[in-house]
DNA sequence: CTGAAAGCGCTTACAG
DNA sequence: CTGAAAGCGCTTACAG
């Protein structure tokens, strides 16, 4: 399977289109990075010369020679990631990472890769160690938990390699992007309180994420400004499961003086909400409002449809990408960036039963 | 924001291993790669320096001198993924995607890289052309409708790049994976035959798509078998559409002596098929059957849960990496490859009503 | 504004 | 079994 000679084209290289455009190489090599100090005719020659032979940079010898390599790479947790999609229950983080990333790299003729890395820490530094030296990116995107791995940060930094953190994290230098959560739980408390809810139930994930905590403290934050007392806010933890869900649900609905309305933290849980009013022969919304944080496609299709905060990934995503590749080229782009949520209102929602 | 020298390590090269174990730099390549012809003892010596000093290759370097670039590339629709993404209407075929590709490149020291390509034969030839030229992958993975492009299997034939195929094709040197269609149609329209049913609907997506009619032939046959005459087989387009489906399925559910079962073309359409059932005040399923085409995550949490059939998206992207990167080792591995399918059954199916 | 030289970190023939 | 040389296709200083 070897390829014979002359069995096609040999590829065309920079020197190819110096030899056609009558220039030496680097001259060719100021117009493919949009250098100064290029004649306008001998440009002009120049692209011509590229157009004519189809002519694309090969991206590994620009990596080998200048030291640059124009990507930016993604890093997310391997096991939960892999868990996710041999379960067939993608959501669409990655989708959106991807969507906003790859978008965005385009956009400065860089590209995105996408890598798992396991959270174990030996495992973790070992892993990113490797793919960075195997690939040398221009930048890194870490998202949780390994956002806050002080091991994996300092990696990064003692090579020089700029990082950015998908997470409302703090020192360093770094690219943080993140949105909003305790402003987001507050509005979704909001837009509750509006239709008249007086108990509202907030089903968490697990609260050892500051996630979480920066949620629970909008809710309750929404929940004192209306003067509502602790006992108006009912909490609980699904740990971000269906059954699980399922299970702190159908207590609280059993319950005397149950909640007339729910915020779960995914959208599995506000699932699993839905399955439980059924099943007690409470209906959506009038007996119960139900919204979610999450906004994942399957969303528009439950009955009914659900009321959700849809997180910005794939603009957060595009953000970090941005921010980083400035900051690789030399530029000013270290910092913190809020990207804003929206709150997507479908018909989970609606007023108080009486 | 230049690097300063001695702010940190200089990256370790294989020189640097060399020098260690006291070899020559084409010694350490040699174990690098695998190769045969290194004395044990100077394999471990290489091993040992490599573990020391922490060496991985320069992936870029590799691709460089070696002119093989470990890259499976593959390839999906852009404008259509663009709007999934768009709109938050991520199904999980590209997780899936990533799942197999992914996974089975690193098994093979290969890493999987994910562009987008316009449909437009202008555009996608241009683009092809150049993502190939910039960055010189080992192997192409094609999903539809690229697959069946001609121009586009020309170009990576002359360039002989091993591309695969994720369809039924036919002709040409290539890695052709796909899931027997027609099959599962069949087996689908079993499970709802051995129900007892006796009047079903085919909500097929768009039956321009070769997969289409191969699937509407699948249900025809198991219609045919069971000595049922063409009044009991009915058929209609829903265009891969929520809403579209809804109006046929809404036609369907009012006309005398409607269908008690439907086999929907995606789960999309399957939702909308649920949807109408419970506006129609039908129970599913001892009113109405459904089963769906593709069980992406969100069929889970319908209400209820759907049966459905299981497109085996990683398996196929494994399986043509695995074969992808056998051919461009110069092993033997063209050919066509059919993966099984799943019919996962749920609760949207039970016996036919009296 | 343009070019000749050196080098990036590997691998591939080719010697021995 | 091991090594010295050449080369992959670019970019980066450095001259002019």
């Amino acid at each position: 399977m070897e390829k014979r000679a002359g069995d096609h084209k040999r590829n065309v290289t920079i020197d190819d289109v110096a030899a056609l455009a009558g220039v030496s190489r680097q001259t060719v090599s100021r117009v493919i990075n949009r250098s100064p100090n290029v004649r306008d005719s001998v440009r002009e020659r120049i692209e011509q010369a590229i157009e004519q032979l189809g002519y694309v940079a090969n991206l590994s010898a620009r990596r080998m020679g200048g030291g640059k390599s124009f990507l930016i790479l993604a890093i997310n947790d391997k096991a939960r990631t892999i868990e996710n999609w041999s379960a067939g229950r993608g959501n669409d983080w990655v989708d959106q990472m991807l969507f906003g990333g790859m978008t965005e790299c385009q956009k400065h003729g860089f590209h995105m890769s996408f890598e798992l890395v396991d959270t174990e820490p030996d495992q973790a530094r070992k892993q990113l160690s490797d793919i960075v030296a195997a690939l040398r990116p221009d930048g890194v995107i870490l998202t949780p938990p390994h956002s806050d791995n002080p091991e994996l940060l300092e990696l990064l930094e003692r090579r020089a390699i700029p990082c950015g953190r998908i997470a409302r994290s703090e020192g360093g230098a770094f690219v943080d992007v993140y949105m909003d959560e305790e402003g987001a739980a507050y509005e979704a408390s909001r837009h509750l309180l509006r239709f008249g809810h007086r108990r509202i139930a907030f089903l968490s994930g697990n609260p050892t994420y500051a996630n979480a905590r920066a949620r629970l403290a909008g809710f309750r934050r929404a929940l004192a400004e209306e003067g509502l007392g602790e006992s108006a806010a009912v909490t609980g933890s699904g740990d971000f499961h269906f059954e699980r869900a399922e299970d702190v649900v159908s207590d609280w609905l059993s319950a005397p003086n149950p909640p007339t309305a729910i915020i779960a933290d995914n959208d599995e849980m506000a699932h699993a909400a839905l399955h439980v009013a059924r099943r007690n022969g409470l209906a959506v919304p009038s007996d119960l409002s139900v919204i979610s944080f999450e906004d994942t496609p399957g969303v528009r299709f439950t009955l009914p449809p659900l009321t959700a905060i849809r997180q910005p990934t794939a603009e957060m995503f595009a953000k970090a990408c941005e921010r980083l590749i400035t900051v690789s080229g030399g530029g000013d782009g270290l910092g913190a960036y809020a990207v804003p949520f929206t709150l997507v209102v479908r018909d989970s929602t609606g007023p108080a039963p009486e």
